[in-house]
DNA sequence: CTAGGGTTAG
């Protein structure tokens, strides 16, 4: 038989063996892996040269069955090495793991094999599985090596065990870049930024000059701790130092001004950008999505589809809190319908399609939604549980919680934070008091100030207020101010006018700024006659209600989203509108409406007042909506800040005059208006 | 043939 000549020809063969990773690759592989056998010239260090050319060319099966058919199996450790590596490459790391576990007995392991090992326990959380590798590696004299070391690392700081991943670091003679930014961007995301800060600058101390992949752990350590000045003094060093300014490392620092509110910076950064990919998108979307600026990130995610990048799930994610924030139901709606084209509903995307639902007002997609999706995990359920509560479904909400535990599911202190709102706002006082306790003596949660603020205004709602000041004196630490105007609201509603006092002087010394706590101290003198201090707090509400920003208000009609505020003269139906007002006015003042002109902290004539009470943006958005929907039509209202005391009456009318339901979203929760009744009970 | 990196939900 004719043999090619290259067989006899090493160099050649050996630049054949180590060629490009293609499928004709593969295919001239097996050809020469044909000859080889038919001359009976296969030699141990061939076949392994071929067996680790198959894995390099992706025929990971041929590369394997090779190596196992001969001799060569045990004798051959970089050929393995190159299968397992190609394994990982792949994305398979249980595939890395199998083969890893099947070596022959007799190939010995070494720093690459035990490092491409523990890089797939890593990947997979097999802590575990990664410790018995770690035993193997050590045995066999890799106690000291920085990339067994640096991978064992990393499995401990993936998945939040830094005091192994430390005891392993401490103990660690040579470290190099990949060592400390393993530590680095381990405290991150353990949530220790200072720690993952204190690191850098010990990696610095020790000489050790810091890569992109360093910084990128830096920035975002920086974002976490709320640290700009660093994370600008970061941006500076790398632009310094010509660092590469590659995508990861620009979305991150994007991230970074966007999460401390540095807009404008951020986007001068992501402007700057040559290459932007989907996730620099999403960073910049959720950074406008957070900041409140919802219409520039609902902007900025059709640009982002206009210039053909397919928007991922982090994307998807920030558009639908977008549309949540201000109330777009449609696009909403319409993001979802994408989703079920294009994607897996994920529990991620659905926990923020049902909250998009329930900011929205539609309890029912909500619960369709969640229906549909059939893996659920603990974050899901709560949202689910909290949009119930948000809609004044406390009996709903706990079926569902008692459905989500039967499932298996252990359910944490945001679980019982929605829970025991819903239960306050339905007036569900027993089962209310019962779950505090069971979360206390049953799940072992000790309860924090969101769940004392629910208990108190459970039991101050329905007049128990000794028993909710009981509680006060019960807990461990001093209340704080969320805790105390839960009583006090309690005690107002309910006459307990005494002990208001008290609490107002408590909340007083706490030296609230919020205008609304002030409104409900002020109102509470008031019902007390003592007029010097009602004047006192009203000076501090004048005082701290001029820096706040302007209320504006949502209402979205067949699918277009309107927008108001008191000072708009623009809008279209503006005379319409105010005249609709006016004459509302005049019917709610015959059935005893009486304008509560407390809640306008400028210093105004009476009329004046009453006349901008009567325009706050949710009335013009009310107004607005009347006009222009059928007789019977829900209405739906978002409102950025808190709906005020008089507004909250004034609705309650607009629902009776008009028989219209009215669900108003404003900063603090959802009122829902029914026949001249407020579902959200009780409102100062 | 080997280790470390960005966004997104209650």
């Amino acid at each position: 038989m004719h043999l090619p000549v290259f067989l006899d020809d090493p160099r050649r063969l050996r630049r054949l063996l180590s060629s490009s990773s293609s499928a004709a690759a593969a295919r001239t592989l097996a050809r020469l892996h044909a000859l080889l056998i038919v001359s009976s010239s296969a030699t141990h260090t061939l076949i392994s040269s071929l067996a680790a050319a198959y894995a390099r060319a992706g025929d990971l099966a041929a590369a394997e069955s090779t190596l196992t058919a001969t001799a060569a199996a045990s004798s051959s450790i970089a050929a393995w090495n190159a299968i397992i590596a190609a394994h990982s490459r792949r994305g398979s790391p249980a595939s890395a793991l199998r083969v890893f576990r099947a070596l022959p007995p007799a190939a010995r392991p070494d720093s690459t094999t035990f490092t491409l090992a523990l890089s797939a326990c890593a990947r997979i959380g097999d802590i575990r599985g990664g410790e018995s590798v770690r035993d193997r590696a050590f045995d066999a004299g890799y106690k000291d090596d920085v990339f067994v070391c640096s991978s064992l690392l990393h499995l401990y700081a993936r998945w939040g065990a830094m005091c192994d991943a430390v005891k392993v670091f401490d103990r660690m003679p040579r470290r190099d870049r990949v060592t400390w930014s393993t530590m680095v961007a381990g405290f991150v995301s353990a949530g220790l930024p200072l720690e993952a800060i204190q690191m850098y600058r010990r990696m610095r101390e020790d000489g050790v000059k810091g890569d992109e992949v360093v910084m990128i752990g830096v920035i975002q350590a920086c974002t976490a701790a709320r640290n700009v000045r660093m994370g600008a003094s970061v941006h500076g060093h790398l632009l310094r130092h010509g660092m590469r300014m590659d995508v990861v490392t620009a979305t991150s620092l994007v991230d970074m001004y966007a999460k401390n509110g540095l807009l404008d910076v951020a986007c001068r950064v992501f402007g700057l950008m040559v290459h932007r990919n989907d996730v620099s998108w999403s960073a910049m979307i959720s950074g406008f999505a957070q900041n409140g600026q919802s219409d520039e990130a609902l902007r900025l995610f059709r640009n982002m589809q206009a210039s053909g990048i397919q928007p991922d799930s982090g994307a998807l994610v920030s558009a639908l809190l977008a549309c949540s924030n201000i109330g777009f139901l449609k696009l909403g709606r319409s993001v979802h319908g994408f989703i079920l084209r294009r994607f897996e509903f994920s529990c991620i995307l659905g926990t923020a399609a049902i909250d998009m639902y329930s900011k929205c007002g539609s309890l029912a997609s909500a619960q369709m939604l969640f229906n549909m999706i059939s893996d659920r995990d603990l974050i899901l359920w709560n949202a689910m549980i909290a949009c119930c509560g948000a809609h004044g479904r406390g009996q709903d909400a706990l079926t569902l919680f008692q459905e989500m535990n039967e499932t298996g599911m252990r359910p944490d202190h945001a679980t019982f934070a929605s829970l025991l709102s819903a239960l306050s706002h339905s007036g569900l006082v027993e089962e209310g008091k019962l779950w505090f306790d069971r979360m206390v003596n049953d799940f072992k949660i000790t309860p924090a100030e969101k769940h004392y603020v629910c208990l108190v205004d459970l039991l101050a709602r329905s007049g128990l207020v000794e028993e909710a000041g009981d509680l006060l004196t019960s807990m461990k630490a001093e209340p704080t101010v969320a805790i105390w105007v839960a009583l006090l609201s309690g005690c107002l509603n309910n006459k307990k006018l005494e002990l208001g006092e008290s609490i107002a002087d408590s909340i007083l010394e706490l030296q609230p700024d919020d205008v609304g706590v002030l409104a409900l101290v002020s109102n509470l003198y008031a019902a007390t006659k003592k007029w010097d201090k009602v004047r006192q707090v009203r000076k501090l509400m004048k005082d701290s209600g001029s820096k706040k920003m302007p209320g504006c208000s949502y209402i979205e009609i067949c699918g277009t989203r309107h927008t108001f505020v008191m000072e708009d003269q623009s809008h279209p139906q503006r005379e319409e509108i105010v005249s609709k007002v006016a004459k509302l006015d005049l019917e709610m003042r015959k059935m005893g409406y009486i304008p509560r002109t407390e809640f306008v902290y400028h210093d105004l004539e009476e009329e004046v007042k009453e006349q901008q009470l009567s325009y706050h943006s949710e009335r013009l958005a009310i107004a607005f909506g009347l006009l222009n929907t059928g007789p019977g039509t829900r209405l739906v209202i978002i409102k950025n800040l808190r709906v005020c005391g008089d507004c909250h009456d004034a609705i309650k009318y607009i629902s009776k005059i008009t028989d219209r339901e009215i669900v108003v979203r404003d900063a603090k929760r959802f009122h829902h208006f029914k026949d001249g009744a407020c579902s959200c009970r009780d409102y100062w």
